[in-house]
This record gives structure tokens, C-alpha cells and sequence, in this order.
DNA sequence: GTTAGCACTCATCTGCTTCGAGTGCTAATT
DNA sequence: AATTAGCACTCGAAGCAGATGAGTGCTAAC
């Protein structure tokens, strides 16, 4: 069977009466939406073929259909066919400042959840390459020192160590310079046996502290690449879905939100393909088994020197597929824009 | 009418057994818990009393007998009176190593949510003044600044800046010089024009330079008050109790736990009293609207130097408060012991 | 090919009944 | 005087029957 232009309209019909009713939706409304053009009765043979072929299905017998995940399908490939071409129209959206990356993405994060009403998911960045940039020893009481670690990217970590003996301003200077010298452009792999030797052996009495500040470094270098760090916002918007809100369902979906470790699979795609690609999973497609009766939207997200992640929307099959991927599609733009400037 | 030996028996028993069960707890199940000591209609004569006096309810006529928050509270107060005296046996919690004490604070939460199976709920640290205590600017860039600013309780934040004329080496090192002996131990209400323009003046042709430092070290100091950070964990846990987890007041409960300006209320309080108080909140006690039908249990910790905060647990009004308290008791000397290793 | 008409299905709603846990009260017992 | 047995009563929960109505599929007419 063919799906041709009628029935095309029909599913189209279908589709948005059920997200904006949520209900099912039978022949008689159909027939009132395309103004009488087709009575019910033609709906009605229409919506027989339609599920014949898979696009939608009857809850129960005497219910109207909803769409499948076969429909949705069908829906968003046109949606993303047509809308293609149109240049996303820039809103405004504020992103002031990047002063710390990890906030101003909980903050986006926060937003997104805002506009759309449904949950929001974002990636903290994950960095490639975790190479050192810099590093600083400074005093700041008479017993402990500063670490700052500076990596690639412009990812800063601190640590603060106790340290019996403590260097003077000038020998810290100089272990300061050791260690840019040993250890710039390095990846923790890198560092060595041989690379330690022989820095201690250059770092003279004070070789104890050598070791403590590459432990803090390896710890925080190996910390970042393990920890994947996921926000999610607006988890609650759920329960505005009386479809997704059933107490088993809504549990088991903000447990999951609740888990990061649940959630790597949808932020683990960026892998192969290039930055701004976007998902659509829709129920059953979800690498997350408690998301089988929701749909899911990615997009990676990268900002330069290797940084990236990804943003998500979790929301019902019946989300409003065009508002959400326009407004991922501006908001990459927007991000990438942001960071850029802030680059310079 | 009098609290005597048998009513308070029966009380007791009364909510130990609504707390296992969850149900209201008849006459014949008291008669049984007591080892038919007195019969049912006894009980159901004490029962009567119990209700008058207000410290047990009956949701409907032909139902059993749940405890009012009255009791609870009574329940409550019996508890911290006995078991005051009790040391807290130290359980081992690993606490290892206080890197960030952020991290730790959200892993806590997670090890409390996981415990006890309530919601836990925790904040960040607020610093009671925040004096800088050291200031630090390296290039790591050709064209950028990083500025570590440490503030009084070790607390560090980092900004990379964008600078058009950079210092050298040399420069560089006399601004850290200027700035530190110009800035250390000061609020940011004492870093007025007259200090500002001294710093410019010394800082000759790298006037702009400052200009840009101070005004990120103010808005880190600002960002630093101003952001109340609340990390919950477990907030799914409530699922567990049917009284809380019909859909209307879960979906409260889950929302105001999501919003970190409705939970400030909870963490508000230690102002004045010292630190490791524990608060108990049973039901309207509660001074946040949606937790009127659960109880929160709220632990200050101070770490020195003025760093405070707040640990807190909700769950149903019905939960083991002996656990609770004893939990939040032996975590907070953990709290502190580690901290206090790890400064030294 | 389209549509009107009609019998049929089935989830939902309503009212009714039954069931039983639990109560309060009274009278008997200790 | 305190305790207990006994009994009538209450009321939510669960189950069932019938009514309702939205929606379908099918057939026959247009």
C-alpha cells in the first residue's frame, strides 16, 4: 500500500491533535480538522490502512488512534526534511558571560527545561585530550600549599596540600619553573617513571613535594576523564503529562534522571560524528530503558580544542518535535557563539 | 487527664507500629503487640483518651488510629531525652580525602539518600565573611590571565581573562606583589575607590589590568553569597511511602525539591545557635509548605574558620527518627574529624 | 471513490451491594 | 473501680450491573 498525499494529512492530523489533546483521537474529529473535506467515514478507511501499515494504533477497540513510534518517525524525518533549509531565526538568549562553563550550562540547562516543559539534560564537557597546560605552587598559610592545574582547554583544577616542609618564595619559584618545564603539553599517560626521576632529582631537599603535587595532579587529571558529569532540570515537568505520570512510570523515570550512570548511553554518541548532529529517539529507540515510553532529543555540542558534550530534552513521543529541535538547533549556534567571543 | 505509664505504652506502640506498616493500626493489633496485657477494649478505651488529648487521629470512623503530628512530636522528644546520653557509635563512613569540598558534600548527600532511604538534602558551605586571603595571576595564554583568587576558609575560584596588553614575566610578578599586599584580608566592602585607585597608580601602564582583575574577584565574591548551593539526593526515595507518592503531592514535593529558593528556608536557620543543633520538623513544623505532610530532620556543620552548612533529611512523618538522629549525629563528628585531619 | 447509516464494542461512570476492620457503648466480671 | 466480653454500628474498599457514549467496521446507496 502507498501512503499517499490523503493519507499523509490524516497521519499529520492525527499526530498534532494528539499532542496537543493527549487523547486519542477518532475519525469524526479528523473529518472537523481538514473542514469537512473528507466525512468520517472516509477518515475512518483511511485510519484502517494506516494501521494496517504500522503508523498508528488503537489503545482499545472503541478508542480513536494514537500515533506509533512508526508515525512519530514519519512526522519528525518530514519535520527535519522541510525545516532543513530554514535558517534558524536567532532569539535572544542570554548567555553573558562564560565565566564557568559547568554554570552557565546548569543555568542553560535550567532554561531549556523553562521554555520547553519538559526535562532538560546536559552534559558537563569532557575533554579529550587531557593534556597540561600549566601549573602553579603557591603558599597560602604557613603549612599548606596551592595547586592550581591548568589542562587543555582551559579546564582549571585546585587542590590545597599540607606540606611539612615548605619552600621558600624563591624555591618555590624555581619548583614552579621545574615543573612548567617537565611536565607542559603532557598527557598523564606520559608521565613517566623516567619523567618523575628526574625532576626529583633537579628538585633537590624539596623532592617530597614533587611527589605529593603529581599525586593532586594525577588524581584531578583522572577525576575528570572518569567522572561524567550530567545536569539534568526540570525532571518534574513529567507530571505534566498525564501519559508519562502514572506513578510506576513517573518513578522509574526520575530515578533514571536521578542516576548519572543511567544517562551515559545518551551522551556517550558523540564519538564518531561531528559536532552539532541531533538525535531523535523515539520511545523504543531510546538506548535508556526507562525512556521506552518517552522521546528523546540530543545534540553534542562543541566548543573548540576538543571540548565537548552533549544537551538533551526528555519529554513525551507527543513532544513538539519542531519547537524542540529549533530550539537546539539556535541554541548550539548560540553556545558556539558565546564561547567564541569569549575566546576571542 | 494525665500521660500515665500505660497511655504512653500504648502510644509508643502505636507508632512503632504505623511507622512498620504505614497503615492505621486498630484496637485488636495493639491488644496482640502488648501480648494481650490488656484486652482490645481497653486499649480502645485508652485509645479514645489519646485521641481526646490529641495525640493520635483516626483518618475516617472505621479505621485505625495513626499518630497526629502532636505525637510524633511527643515520640520525638521521648527519643533524644533516652538516647542523649548514649555515645554515638562511630560507624566507618569514608570521608578520604576532602579535595573539593563540594564532591564530598554531594557524595555524602548520595551515601544518606542511599542509607536511610529518605530524601537528603544538603548545602554548600557559606562563609560567614569573605576575606580575601590571596590573589594570584599567571598567563596561560598568549593573550589570557588566569586569576586564582583564595579566599579566608580556603575557598578557590578560578577566571581565565582576556587581557590586550600583556604584562610580562617581570610585571607580572610585581602586580601579584602589589595586589596581594594591597588586597589580602580585605572584604569586598572595604575594596573602595581609595584602594582602587592607590592600585592603579602603583600599577602604572597595567592600570587596566587591575581594573579587569578586580572586577572578576568581585563578582566571584558576589557569585560566591549570593548562589546558595543546595545539592539533594534520593528525592525519588519518597516513592517508597504511598502516603507521599500520590501523584499531587509528589509531584509538589519533587518540584520544590528541584527549586534550590524554596529549600532556603530549611537551611536558613543557623544564624544564631551554635553549630551541630539538630532540628526536627514533623509535619506543619516543617517551614517549607510542601513538606507539610513529611517530616525534615536538619543538621548544622561547622568546619572552623566560620565555613557552615546544612544536612537534611526528609522523609514520611513516619520515619525512623531514631535512626536519623543517630546518623546525622555520627556524621557530623565524622564531618568535622575529617576536616580537621585534613587541615592539621 | 465517497458517504450515510447502523450494529457493535468497550472503557468509563454511576449506583448498589457486600464485606470486614474497627469503633463506641453497655453490661457483666474480676 | 478497673477490666473485659459482647454487640450494634459506621464507613471505606471492593466487586458487580447497568447505562452512557465515543468510536469503530461494514454494508449499501450515491
Amino acid at each position: 500500500m502507498e501512503l499517499d498525499e490523503r493519507k499523509i494529512t490524516i497521519l499529520k492530523a492525527i499526530i498534532k491533535n494528539y499532542m496537543d489533546t493527549g487523547e486519542p483521537v477518532g475519525s469524526r474529529t479528523i473529518s472537523k480538522y481538514v473542514d469537512n473535506k473528507w466525512s468520517s467515514a472516509t477518515i475512518r478507511n483511511e485510519m484502517s490502512d494506516l494501521e494496517e501499515m504500522g503508523y498508528i494504533v488503537q489503545p482499545h477497540t472503541s478508542a480513536g488512534r494514537i500515533p506509533s513510534d512508526k508515525g512519530y518517525r514519519f512526522y519528525v524525518d518530514q519535520i527535519t526534511l522541510e525545516k532543513d533549509s530554514e535558517a534558524a531565526e536567532v532569539q535572544e538568549l542570554m548567555i553573558q558571560r562564560i565565566d564557568r562553563l559547568e554554570s552557565v550550562l546548569k543555568k542553560l540547562a535550567k532554561l531549556l527545561a523553562h521554555d520547553t516543559n519538559y526535562a532538560a539534560l546536559i552534559s558537563g564537557p569532557r575533554y579529550q585530550e587531557n593534556k597540561l597546560k600549566f601549573i602553579q605552587l603557591s603558599r597560602v598559610d604557613a603549612d599548606k600549599l596551592l595547586i592550581v592545574t591548568v589542562l587543555e582547554g582551559n579546564l582549571i583544577k585546585n587542590s590545597i596540600v599540607h606540606v611539612d616542609d615548605v619552600p621558600n618564595d624563591e624555591e618555590l619559584l624555581n619548583m614552579n619553573i621545574l615543573l612548567n618545564s617537565n611536565l607542559n603539553g603532557l598527557t598523564i599517560g606520559e608521565i613517566n617513571l623516567d619523567v618523575i626521576s628526574r625532576m626529583k632529582q633537579q628538585a633537590g631537599s624539596h623532592a617530597g613535594v614533587v611527589d605529593l603535587v603529581l599525586e593532586q595532579v594525577a588524581e584531578v587529571i583522572r577525576a575528570d576523564s572518569e567522572d561524567l558529569q550530567i545536569y539534568t532540570s526540570g525532571a518534574t515537568n513529567i507530571f505534566k503529562y498525564p501519559e508519562l505520570s502514572d506513578n510506576q512510570k513517573a518513578s522509574e523515570l526520575l530515578q533514571t534522571l536521578e542516576h548519572t550512570e543511567l544517562l551515559k548511553d545518551l551522551v556517550d554518541t558523540g564519538d564518531g560524528d561531528g559536532g552539532t548532529g541531533i538525535q531523535v529517539y523515539i520511545g523504543e529507540e531510546s538506548p535508556v530503558q526507562a525512556m521506552r515510553d518517552c522521546s528523546v532529543v540530543t545534540a553534542n555540542y562543541e566548543l573548540g580544542e576538543g571540548i565537548r558534550g552533549t544537551i538533551g530534552i526528555i519529554g513525551p513521543k507527543r513532544m513538539d518535535y519542531e519547537k524542540v529541535l529549533k530550539t537546539l538547533r539556535t541554541l548550539m549556534v548560540q553556545l558556539e557563539t558565546a564561547f567564541k567571543k569569549e575566546e576571542r
